[in-house]
DNA sequence: ATAAAAATCATGGAAAAACAGGATTTATTA
DNA sequence: TAATAAATCCTGTTTTTCCATGATTTTTAT
């Protein structure tokens, strides 16, 4: 009996690869894969992998909302993340919500193998590039809003104005800036285009 | 001798997924993989596939100017984009420059079959998401920015001010004032959030 | 209960962006 | 080579954002 692995993951190609990647491992049990949140969970209530490599970027349900749906309910399954993106702000909140590993897609057969080995240890698996990228923004912190700086954050990005955000939460208009200007700082940046892009980088706005 | 199939995809489980996927196709004969764009080039010069599977987020160089490039070299080269993303703006671009078919990732093993033998044939092939979203999103076209207002485009999202970029691109400030507007009103939007947004959205900016 | 943080509002001014309506020169391409 | 598109520049006006400074009320956490 190896170590049992189960994958959700829409790619199919993905999948794939990681199947055809793991398959002659003496150590490993494939016990198949999932393409989206709800057929994850479903097959989780019927048997339990000791590993799942966990795409972050599911299409019915947010990647990092099932990991902690899944540790709630199973919390000796170890979590490796998997995604495309080399994002400091995913890694982080991945760890946060319980994973014990990441790995990009982009990683070899030796990483995921060393991946699942040591998550299987009790360790954290952190792939080299992901490493790094968390080291380089040790200092970029995503900065932490309160709840009406977020709403007033949404609006800007949906291109209200001043005057029109202050209609729709019905406060005034030099609140609204005073928010906004709050925003600017907390993001340390100077304008409205810098904020938008740095609040999508930090996936506070889509 | 079978029709020959090259990758270049920068994420090694997609590339380990496909040609597990073909491998044991009769007809199919894998010439191997690049993990990015200059790889991929230097191979081509070795030597050509039949049909090019082109992933069109490489780390080095958009998939959508390679695909032009290895157009205008290798004409004969049938070229399948590959992403992630339902993005009907990819697809359309992808198409213009001179891709024959154009698969998600979540494809299935009859799908990536079925658009190689259609492309093969001379054909077009849209899987079948991709094909719905082109119908879906038909109206909401993605902007065709010319090259100066995506320099412009870029240098807003930096943060910079019409005077900045001014200075940056040694043009008059009123002058960047022109592109930007028009950007305004190719996106159809009223503001800089706005148009950040869309700009990310359609992957323009990043 | 009390300190701290968050949310609210204001005044005023400077800077920047948004919008209108031209006009000329330089590519591009049919 | 024409026609078209792109890039350049201008003068204005209005709207919005950015920034400083200060203050009150409400909420949250110790």
């Amino acid at each position: 009996m190896g170590i049992k692995i189960f994958i959700a993951d829409d790619h199919y190609m993905v999948v794939e690869g990681i199947r055809s990647l793991l398959q002659h491992e003496k150590n490993i049990e494939w016990l198949g894969h999932a393409l989206n949140a709800a057929s994850c969970m479903y097959f989780l209530k019927q048997q339990q992998p000791d590993v799942l490599l966990l795409d972050i970027n599911l299409p019915d349900m947010s990647g990092l909302d099932l990991c902690k749906e899944i540790k709630e309910n199973y919390p000796s399954i170890k979590i490796i993340g998997l995604s495309s993106f080399n994002q400091q702000s995913y890694i982080q909140k991945m760890m946060q919500q319980g994973a014990s590993g990441y790995v990009l897609k982009n990683a070899t057969k030796d990483e995921i193998l060393d991946a699942i080995g040591t998550v299987i240890n009790g360790d954290t698996y952190l792939s080299s590039e992901a490493a790094s990228t968390i080291k380089d923004n040790k200092d970029a912190q995503i900065p932490v809003i309160t709840r009406r700086e977020n709403e007033v954050l949404i609006l800007i990005a949906d291109g209200l104005t001043n005057n029109q955000i202050a209609e729709k939460l019905f406060i005034s208009a030099t609140t609204v800036d005073t928010h906004r200007n709050s925003l600017l700082a907390k993001f340390e940046v100077k304008n409205t285009a810098n904020l938008i892009r740095l609040a999508i980088k930090y996936q506070i706005i889509k």
